[in-house]
This record gives C-alpha cells, sequence and structure tokens, in this order.
DNA sequence: GCTCAGGTGGTTC
DNA sequence: GAACCACCTGAG
C-alpha cells in the first residue's frame, strides 16, 4: 500500500480528463484501474479541509490536501505506477510556467490542477483513439470493456475480483471485421481490423516509435488504417509522452477560436504544450 | 425523425 | 490543398 500526498494529483481528475478509458470509480473514494493486464485499486482520503479549498479556488476534484492510496507493493510502485502517474515530475512547475496575463489558462489549470499525463501502452492508446472517432466518453469506455472481455485474458485479483486484460495485437489480429461489427464498434470495426494486422505483422514496429521525435513518431502512426492528425496526437501524448503534441479535437477548436484568436503561444509552451491541452480540454468538459 | 458525440478517408474542384 | 460527404451506433 503507497499512500501518496500530492498537491497535483487527482484521481477523479484524471478519470474525467479523458486520457484513460478504464480508470472507473467503483464507489465514492475507490476506484479501479486497468492497465495492460495489470490491476490497480485506489482510494481517495479527502482533505479536512476540503470543503474550504472548493469555495476559495472554485475548483474541482483534488484538494492540495486530499490524499491517495494505491493498493500495490512498494516495488510495483517503484517499477511500473510510479512512472505510469508521471509522479516523478513536478506538475506545479508547469503549471508556473503560464503567463500571468492569460487569464483563461491560469482558471483552466487551476481547475484542473490534479491531472497527470499519463505513460500508457502504445498500443492500447492506438485502439483507444481509433474507437473515440465521432463516439462519447461513455460508449468508448462500454467498447473496451466488450474488446477485452471478447479478447482480452480473464484474471482475477487476490481479493477475487475479475477483470480482462487488453487484448494484444496478434489476439485482435485474429478477428474478423464481421465480428467486430457484432461488437457494435460500428465503421471503426475495419480500421481496428487493419490496424491490428499491420501491428502485429510488424509492418509498424511500437518500440521503435519510443525512439522517435515527436512528428517522425505522429508521421509514422498515420500509416495507420483509421488515424489521423488529432488520434496520432493522442497516441503521441497519452503513450509515448511526447509533450508537445497537442490534440485538436471539436472542444479544442472551439476554445482556441474563441480565446487564442492568434494562435496557442505553442512556442511559450515548448515541452508542456499537451498539459495546457489537457487543462483547456478539462476545463471545457466540466466547467463550460 | 434529427442531431450530435474527442474523426478519418476518399473524392472533387 | 481546402471543401464536401459517407460512415456505425445510441442518447437526447
Amino acid at each position: 500500500m503507497i499512500t501518496i500526498d500530492n498537491n497535483c494529483f487527482s484521481i477523479p481528475q484524471i478519470c474525467e480528463s479523458g486520457q484513460c478509458f478504464r480508470l472507473d470509480a467503483v464507489s465514492e473514494n475507490t476506484y479501479e484501474l486497468i492497465a495492460g493486464s495489470r490491476y490497480l485499486k485506489i482510494g481517495l482520503q479527502p482533505g479536512e479541509h476540503g470543503e474550504r479549498e472548493v469555495a476559495q479556488t472554485g475548483s474541482a476534484g483534488a484538494q492540495p490536501q486530499d490524499r491517495t492510496i494505491l493498493y500495490c507493493t512498494a516495488e510495483e510502485y517503484e517499477t511500473f505506477w510510479k512512472e505510469y502517474f508521471d509522479l516523478s515530475v513536478s506538475y506545479s512547475d508547469y503549471i508556473e510556467r503560464i503567463d500571468s496575463r492569460d487569464v483563461y489558462l491560469q482558471s483552466a489549470a487551476a481547475f484542473g490542477s490534479g491531472i497527470r499525463i499519463l505513460r500508457q501502452d502504445t498500443w492500447e492508446m492506438i485502439i483507444t483513439f481509433i474507437l473515440s472517432q465521432q463516439n462519447n466518453i461513455p460508449r468508448i469506455k462500454g467498447l473496451i470493456r466488450t474488446l477485452s472481455e471478447r479478447y482480452g485474458k480473464r484474471r482475477e485479483t487476490p481479493d477475487g475480483k475479475v477483470y480482462y486484460t487488453f487484448p494484444g495485437a496478434e489476439e485482435l489480429s485474429q478477428a474478423t471485421e464481421e465480428e467486430l461489427r457484432e461488437l457494435k464498434l460500428g465503421y471503426r470495426s475495419r480500421y481496428i481490423c487493419q490496424t491490428a494486422k499491420m501491428i502485429a505483422g510488424g509492418e509498424i514496429d511500437l518500440d521503435a516509435l519510443k525512439e522517435m521525435e515527436y512528428m517522425e513518431a505522429r508521421t509514422e502512426l498515420m500509416r495507420l488504417s483509421g488515424i489521423g492528425g488529432k488520434v496520432a496526437d493522442c497516441i503521441c501524448l497519452f503513450a509515448l509522452h511526447q509533450m508537445d503534441a497537442f490534440p485538436v479535437d471539436t472542444h479544442i477548436k472551439k476554445v482556441l477560436e474563441l480565446h487564442y484568436p492568434g494562435g496557442f503561444p505553442f512556442e511559450r509552451y515548448k515541452g508542456c504544450a499537451g498539459v495546457m491541452q489537457q487543462y483547456i480540454f478539462y476545463y471545457d468538459l466540466r466547467y463550460r
């Protein structure tokens, strides 16, 4: 069991930020996360002065006094979860880089200060974000659950909880387009089929992607079926941890037109534009 | 019935 | 290279 006392770490905010679709609340202060074939139970310990903080800052989710409990061994934490949650990086340093005259971004960052850019599995993000197109978050979650139950492996946690691992490229490449359509993936079925075959066949090397520069990885990802610029950026940010990736979807597009008619200052936020994108996305989704 | 939800790919000019 | 448009599905 690991207790984390961190100002910029909020599981509820990460859950709602739309970068991870296998993180779910199971009760008010308990969450479950499946990453690849791993399972993690997470507990929240609300801070004593939480209420007052809400009133002062107007921000949602985590408060500075909140504690997060990860139900794993110290070894699992050190070798996997610490990096997964990007916990060795100070996000308050990112927030401090925000232009003090940029009231909108300041507010967005204050509102979503507990968000982190997770380091998720590349293959899992490829399939997840192909499914995300023209789709809403609850439905994306449902489709991933269905896919995992159908093609993943059944596992049990030490306390008897059953879950299913995310199916690998080999396993998914065996699925036919018709089978996937039966699971209600719609026109994305063809994309998943073709992409799974390309990756299982070695046409695209996922390990090589990790070594590439941002734009090179982005271009390489766009060779896959069903992956355009937006989805490639999501994979670059949420799997490859390319912090300059800045996925522009319909929400972000609207915000940029409204608050940054002269263009978003990407130069200023070199190395953390993706974090800013997440603050803006979450703020727009939850607050507006 | 119609529109929309975190887009992509193909066609057309 | 920008501007259409089809594409599965389910909820409001």
